[in-house]
DNA sequence: ATCATATTGTTCCATTTTTCACAATAACAA
DNA sequence: TTGTTATTGTGAAAAATGGAACAATATGAT
């Protein structure tokens, strides 16, 4: 069982990598292209998609098609992914506004906040009262959400969501929550994304 | 020479908890507390501090006032970081107008945008045409971007800011850009985000 | 003053991740 | 057909990361 995010990551990369390189008309790929395409290396690239039990061919690489088939079912791309976001302030509106997710089978299907004034139902994704999550979430069966509601009433409604069915959450807030059981949370923390950054940018100043 | 981002990252994350740790009246802390702050374990925090020649006395803990000085020394955080936004659309918007960065220290300037629609001076965080970010650039010696600009548009964007003299720059947009000499590119990539959380809970949910 | 105790700092060990290296082999050329 | 070459797939080596263990020691108790 695969625990290394980077490598899943990686084979995103690989999978967008792929779609371009299919556009430029290519129909088939070696190791080193992928690596070159996502900045790894060839025996990386080989190794990950060995971990899969995916397989090209000796002296003739891979089958561009084939090998996005395999990537899109290990990633879940078969089928597509709807997905909630609840709160609908400035980050959680900017994503439900956002056309780029569903290239890639991810689709916003409705956004929750409690300020009624947000309420909107007939907007392209709705945005529901808070009460109807839970209703929501069970009768289409939604498993994934991004949590983009102030910090104080995150894990209040990390609970109630994952209550309710959600498995699966992407938190904006900037602080730890506690996942319920059963459930993951993930975090994209801009604060500490520009700290690192900030850092970096610091080491890379004085080492010159 | 330090290249591990995730320490990097717990650095950011003890910080935090200490700041709560603070607002709660402690002025010391011990390396588990900590470690039950940020969920991780008290040897992985005494060696992080150690790595950069943090110490603390034996049997006392660490004081928590000189010990945020020492971590906000390293991350940069003794003085402020002034940060620009290149791109005024959903995202750039959402994060001119957050409020969550100043608390960090993190104070973002200006934004810059080719739409002339989009340029208004008289805004908090003022939206200027992106012609001038050159100057503003050098004048103001800026070093850390957020680049939020259509897909197609980041790579030259990029280039440009780096040559007026950014060296870090936190990119929106999903793909890879080459960081021109010098800088320094770290992503936020959300479509990944969300394809990475998606496969864990495909797993948890197949070995459930 | 002595002892017991709690906690650090660091060394050593385990695990994970990445890279290297090369045998196996499919494709192609002569 | 035979030989040459390019590329995979993987086992072994190396590097990086994380965790456990424990000696060193400051603190507080008796
Ligand atoms: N905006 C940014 O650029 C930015 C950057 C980094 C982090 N964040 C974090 O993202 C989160 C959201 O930030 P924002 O700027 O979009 O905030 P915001 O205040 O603009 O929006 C929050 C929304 O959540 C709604 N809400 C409040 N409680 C709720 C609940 N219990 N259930 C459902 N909805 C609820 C509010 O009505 C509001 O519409 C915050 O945790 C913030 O720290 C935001
Ligand atoms: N909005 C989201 O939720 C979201 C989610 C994931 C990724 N992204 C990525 O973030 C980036 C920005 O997305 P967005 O939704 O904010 O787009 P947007 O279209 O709302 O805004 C882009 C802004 O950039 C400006 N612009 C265009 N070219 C420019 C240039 N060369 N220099 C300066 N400004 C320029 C445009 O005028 C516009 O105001 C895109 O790459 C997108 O793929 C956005």
């Amino acid at each position: 069982m695969i625990t290394n995010k980077n490598c899943i990551i990686r084979l995103s990369r690989y999978k967008n990598a792929l779609y371009r390189l299919q556009a430029l008309g290519f129909v088939k790929v070696f190791s080193d292209n992928l690596a070159d395409s996502v900045g790894g290396t060839a025996s990386q690239v080989r190794k990950d998609f060995s971990i899969f039990g995916i397989s090209g061919n000796k002296k003739g690489g891979y089958q561009i098609d084939s090998l996005l088939e395999k990537l899109n079912s290990i990633l879940g791309k078969d089928q597509l992914q709807k997905v909630l976001v609840v709160g609908a302030g400035h980050i959680g509106s900017a994503l439900m506004r956002y056309r780029g997710f569903e290239k890639e089978g991810i689709k916003i299907v409705a956004g929750f906040d409690i300020d009624p004034a947000k309420i909107n139902r007939s907007n392209p994704v709705p945005i529901l009262p808070l009460d109807e999550a839970k209703a929501f979430i069970k009768s289409n069966q939604i498993r994934i959400a991004i949590l983009a509601v102030p910090d104080i009433a995150a894990q209040s409604a990390l609970d109630l969501i994952c209550a309710a069915g959600i498995k699966g959450v992407l938190n904006f807030a900037p602080l730890r929550l506690k996942a319920p059981d059963g459930s993951i949370v993930n975090n994209v923390n801009l604060e500490i994304e520009l700290e690192n950054l900030i850092y970096f940018v610091n080491v890379a100043e004085k080492t010159k």
